[in-house]
DNA sequence: TGAAAAGTAAACTGTAGAGTGTAGAATGAA
DNA sequence: TTCATTCTACACTCTACAGTTTACTTTTCA
């Protein structure tokens, strides 16, 4: 039962929603509490009862955004099939969700806000970090079937991530790039893998 | 004869300087023109004599350090010498460069104030993007000498480039992760070399 | 040496935004 | 229907900071 049912709840929910759109808009500091109460259809007093601080909304809909964040991908190891386009659709994938639109607006949140108090995200940034992603998994497969060889999977695993950030998160967040084309991202992601295994596949 | 003559360009000097670091310790919101003048020791109306509104200081800093991104760096294609060695001390010189602390404190400084309003900085943006690089004329020749095999070479660029940035460049201006070693430098310089070359290179 | 240029301290203006206090109205459960 | 909870409107306080004004001092240089 996700509906929402006290008045309380509804307003609260309200508050919330518009926050979130605000603070991708216009940004937190953009985004005064007067102006907020009032896209949200709610008196300031109201959001000061839900929430004592505007940092405290800030850090609410972070963490729930780091939850999101962790809804993850899954592409399972195959033997049978060809690495290529395993790994060309698992990083098809990892673009996808980094270079979405909601991703990127919260993204662009977080990051202009913590930018200069980054101490503040270290919890969330180590919970995101301690999960196992998809792209281990499946090179630890791949490492096991004898099918690919690397000595470090942790230093495999970020040259990945850089491929895909450097050219599919980075230049957007900043918007020193605007977003790519379906063909662009699908360059990308197949060059990526081709790259990655002309060196450590096992031919 | 770089030596400031007079006491107004002594002053000048003084604003420029404490804003510089005022303004990569505490970020551009979090340096107020009081605070400003006092690190100069300087009256607060002598800075507004030298600029005229606290954006202009801003701009003249940033302008400053993109002349600075500028200084290129250079290393000549060598026909005799392995492609390995000489790409690997090139992505190595690019590392340095963009993991300094200098380069790192005002990169900082520019995607900090400017996060939310990318247009400002279209013009520097653009002038950086239409240098040729180092990695541009490296490819090319080898690639003329007929040691390399790729169709798009900005495709190649932007390759080594988010390999490079993605792993010592953004997580280091976030802070989200701490100074990279000579060791972890050079670990990744080589393996970049090792991953570029293993699909490019003509064997 | 004296006028122009540049600097100084300190009080001031104006604005924006975070957060509070209060009195009264709407809601909803018993 | 009544009573507690929650919401609303709105006026208010407090603080921070950009930028200005003023009356006075120091430096420069012709």
């Amino acid at each position: 039962m996700t509906t929402t049912r006290t008045r309380s709840d509804k307003k609260r929910e309200a508050i919330i929603t518009a926050a979130r759109q605000a603070f991708q808009e216009y940004g937190v500091t953009g985004t005064s509490m007067d102006k907020l109460a009032e896209l949200a259809s709610v008196s300031k007093r109201t959001v000061y009862n839900h929430f004592s601080a505007k940092e405290e909304l800030v850090m609410h809909i972070v963490k729930e955004q780091f939850q999101n964040a962790l809804v993850d991908i899954d592409v399972p190891y195959d033997t049978q099939a060809s690495l290529h386009s395993q790994l060309e659709s698992l990083i098809m994938e990892e673009i996808n969700f980094v270079s979405a639109d909601e991703h990127l607006d919260l993204a662009r949140v977080v990051v202009g806000h913590f930018f200069y108090e980054p101490e503040k995200l270290k919890d969330e940034v180590e919970h995101l970090r301690a999960q196992e992603t998809a792209m281990h998994r499946w090179l630890k497969a791949a490492h096991q079937d004898k099918r690919m060889a690397f000595d470090d999977l942790q230093q495999v695993v970020n040259e990945l991530d850089s491929l895909i950030k450097g050219q599919c998160f980075w230049p957007q967040v900043t918007k020193i790039e605007p977003a790519l084309s379906a063909e662009e991202k699908s360059k990308i992601a197949q060059s990526a893998a081709a790259l990655v295994l002309s060196r450590y596949e096992i031919r």
